[in-house]
DNA sequence: CTTGTATTGAGACCTAGTCTCAACTCTGGT
DNA sequence: ACCAGAGTTGAGACTAGGTCTCAATACAAG
């Protein structure tokens, strides 16, 4: 999955250089989302001597990709999550994290009737779904 | 329409303080979304002498009640649209900032749909459009 | 192995928002 | 009309998330 994340950036034609091959690595072996934080920690507990601002120069990289989406979380926090680069839109479970990704079921037809009746012209949308994955719901149940 | 927020303070039991009723004529007197710092400035100009905090804390109060909600834009900032208590969508003109509302045409089949491919149980969901308004489209066609 | 350009880390800066606290102002009871 | 006390206020410190600048460094093409 580094790998990828790697290819994908030689692929952008920029350089590959250490910093961005170690927080590669380092994106590749988390699960679910993570803030620009989690990784500048998980950095710095490794003494990467990695700089905040190569964080998030190399986040907005892989955003233009679109290897990477950042999703705003319902209590306004903002999180990354690795993603595959087609369109598609998340599944947030608020009780862990996790996210699973789901593709368009549907909604094209939701935005085509919402352009109809308000007569804009729909250039992009974002859903996100928010709610209890299916081990949470084992866990806490119908909480 | 600032009569209805006052209304609506009045009938979530809080104060309706000076500073409250002129956020309440300011936010009414604005049209499409807004930001806090938009509404600071106009408080500013006005020299009401009202503090940062205490505009942050009418808007979470109004979000509160759903007469605001926060929509986050492309480019990554907040901003707060006046609205219908009922759930709903917005759709956000990119060029002008202009909102117009949606309800949910269709999109409960979608969560629906998502639910059961994924096994999530959804509790939220949220869901923004962005394009170009009718006016806009007349002024800058098919940009 | 050189060299030009992309990238880097540090730290200042910015925006959006929260928290604290002493001072103030509503509002209900009288 | 007045008072008391709880709710609210503004100022300013603080936090999180992110951007900018700049001199130093590392990549990669030749």
């Amino acid at each position: 999955m580094a790998r990828e994340l790697l290819a994908a950036l030689d692929q952008a034609g920029v350089r590959l250089t250490g910093p961005r091959r170690e927080l590669a690595a380092l994106i590749a072996r988390r699960k679910g989302h993570f803030t620009a934080a989690d990784l500048l920690a998980d950095a710095e507990q490794r003494s990467l001597g990695i700089g905040r601002a190569t964080v998030f120069r190399l986040l907005e990289l892989l955003a233009d990709q679109n290897l990477v989406e950042r999703v705003d979380l319902p209590d306004g926090r903002h999180a990354y999550v690795p993603c595959e680069p087609s369109h598609h839109h998340h599944l947030v479970c608020v009780s862990c994290g996790a996210i699973s990704e789901v593709d368009d079921c549907g909604i094209d037809a939701v935005t085509a009737e919402a352009a109809r009746r308000s007569g804009f012209e729909i250039q992009s949308h974002r859903l996100e779904l928010f709610g209890h994955c299916p081990r949470c719901q084992k866990v806490e149940p119908r909480q």
